[in-house]
DNA sequence: TTGTAGGCGTTATCAC
DNA sequence: GTGATAACGCCTACAA
């Protein structure tokens, strides 16, 4: 069944049937009430291939996701996908996984969307200097901070990890911790962790607590396990910690896991600390404490951003968007 | 950068470059050497549409996944993806959310995609009846029942839910409980919901206990907010429930959560068990009892299956991979 | 308002 | 082995 069945059954040309099933003018009611009607009838759908093929420009946005397992991005492209469906615009997503190059990929599928713009959910500056000139059309960065790097089409939304992780670490000092551990990711390899690392730091050296990375520091991967282990590691240092900040609230979950079931309780013997703000934290017991990144806000910017990138043409934009500190019950003051 | 440019780059002709490029045989290693030297250079990639358009049959294996925020599915594919690594074969993964005609949306994928064979993970009975017709390629039909269909191209993987619930049940009861409470989803529009019920109240029956629907069944969405209203919901009958069976884990967590803010303790004062074997089951506290689905089994069988299908061209087959009943915390004897 | 025809980037079928 | 060339299904001038 193709656009020609569907012209041949109603007697109208393939221009006609093409400029009815684009929403086109230029034609007559009769023949918009004809063909839709036939089109209906035989649940006939237009093929992407040859659509996108043809086409110059698109009425996509696409959706880059990296890290398919993320929680926080899946939230995030759910808040994406009612905010688009209200507006003239289509939403193309796409996974990777957290070792793949995002911007490669984007090349390639801008090259076969040809979208109007690019969102980025996550991705790393690295491959962003390495080859995001290969780009053109406007894009936003999305949970990361895309400032300061030479481009006149990106834009980005983020909250201020740095600034947010040292007011979590201060907060605790100031109820009372002294020996404070972290659990992370690779700072090598991910921007996240760097900053989130970075804030870390700058808090306990400004109030003078010793911190040694390759004691106090666990190095895991993002995810329930990952935590679980890291919270053994810095167990195994024997060191009475009284607060554990993790860089993510399923490290969190994973190591309050582990802690339980090395005879400590959370919070009574120790504070357990999350990021992200994932619904499940809510959930769980003890309820976490976290650092509650706004989806709604960073959907919300991102995708104005974005149009404004593709329908005005206007400069790049950087904005922080606020995140906010929740004290829940897996924290208590010494 | 077209497939033409290299041609012209090359002074090979497009025929030959297509030929390298999807590694056919009748190239003489001289041209296979330039033609790839070149893409690479330029970081050349083939045009997916233009691909896809014209290819009568592709590599792709079609993987349809019905609700994209269910963790379950989300550890299937990513199991799938490295199988399929090791196999000549691509797998292009489609998203849906729970309310989207699943077959409809295999017709159109199939048009464009071509695929070798579709795996639908998750899917209704009504519509693959309604018109699961359409479609030619052999497909395998994950996690629901298949069998008693009357299609020649339709397999199915799918633990026996109902005999699962049904001894998660009589086991419950053999420890002492009584009353009995459940919460799930809609058994009018879900066919998972429809089978793990009838497992209930078949043990339910069996052992002479009462059960009103209208009093001991919570119907909620399958999310921790909906676990934790059903919980609510349930709490509000003033039942003195000893346990509360519910038909996923993440409603489990929630229902947990409820349990807790109004005073009870899981296991002491009530039991809870869930459904799936998420690997968060084994992290929270109390550690979760569930009806483990076995990922692995699920995602081999149903590859196996699949490739059987469109390489040999064989009967569809449809078969039971036992579930596990995984007893952990959450439960008690009374 | 409608029809016609060329071409998007590839694959596939021919000849050579 | 290699090179033309006709599709694939659609969009889009342009002509009618």
């Amino acid at each position: 069944m193709t656009i020609k069945d569907i012209a041949a059954q109603t007697g109208y040309s393939v221009g006609t049937v093409s400029r009815v099933l684009n929403n086109q003018p230029n034609v007559s009611e009769k023949a918009r009430k004809a063909i839709l009607e036939a089109a209906e009838a035989s649940g006939f759908q237009l093929n992407t291939n040859a659509q996108q093929l043809k086409q110059v420009r698109s009425q996509n946005i696409l959706v880059l996701v990296k890290g398919s397992s993320n929680q926080l991005f899946g939230s995030l492209v759910e808040e994406l996908q009612t905010r688009v469906a209200a507006t003239p615009y289509h939403l193309v997503v796409d996974y990777m996984d957290e070792y793949s190059n995002e911007v490669l990929r984007a090349v390639q599928l801008s090259r076969e969307k040809k979208p109007l713009g690019i969102l980025f959910l996550g991705g790393n500056r690295k491959s962003f200097l390495a080859d995001f000139d290969r780009i053109d059309v406007p894009c936003v960065l999305v949970t990361n901070d895309g400032s300061g790097m030479p481009f006149g089409n990106l834009s980005s939304v983020f909250c201020d990890d740095e600034q947010a992780v040292r007011e979590v670490i201060e907060q605790l000092i100031s109820w009372g911790h002294q020996r404070i551990a972290i659990i992370g990711g690779d700072r090598d390899n991910s921007d996240t962790t760097r900053c989130r690392y970075d804030g870390c730091i700058a808090a306990l050296e400004a109030n003078g607590l010793e911190f040694d990375p390759l004691r106090d520091y666990a190095n895991v991967r993002f995810s329930y396990a990952g935590g679980y282990k890291g919270a053994e590691a810095l167990l195994a240092q024997k060191q009475e910690y009284t607060a554990i900040f993790c860089m993510a609230d399923v490290m969190a979950m994973g190591a309050i896991r582990a802690l339980t079931d090395h005879g400590l309780r959370v919070p009574e013997d120790i504070s357990v600390v999350g990021f992200d703000g994932l619904p499940i934290g809510e959930f769980i017991i003890p309820r976490l404490s976290t650092v509650s990144q706004d989806v709604q806000a960073l959907a919300q910017r991102s995708l104005e951003m974005l149009r404004k990138g593709f329908e005005t043409h206007s400069d790049p934009i950087h904005e922080i968007v606020p995140a906010q500190l929740q004290w829940k019950e897996s924290v208590k003051a010494i």
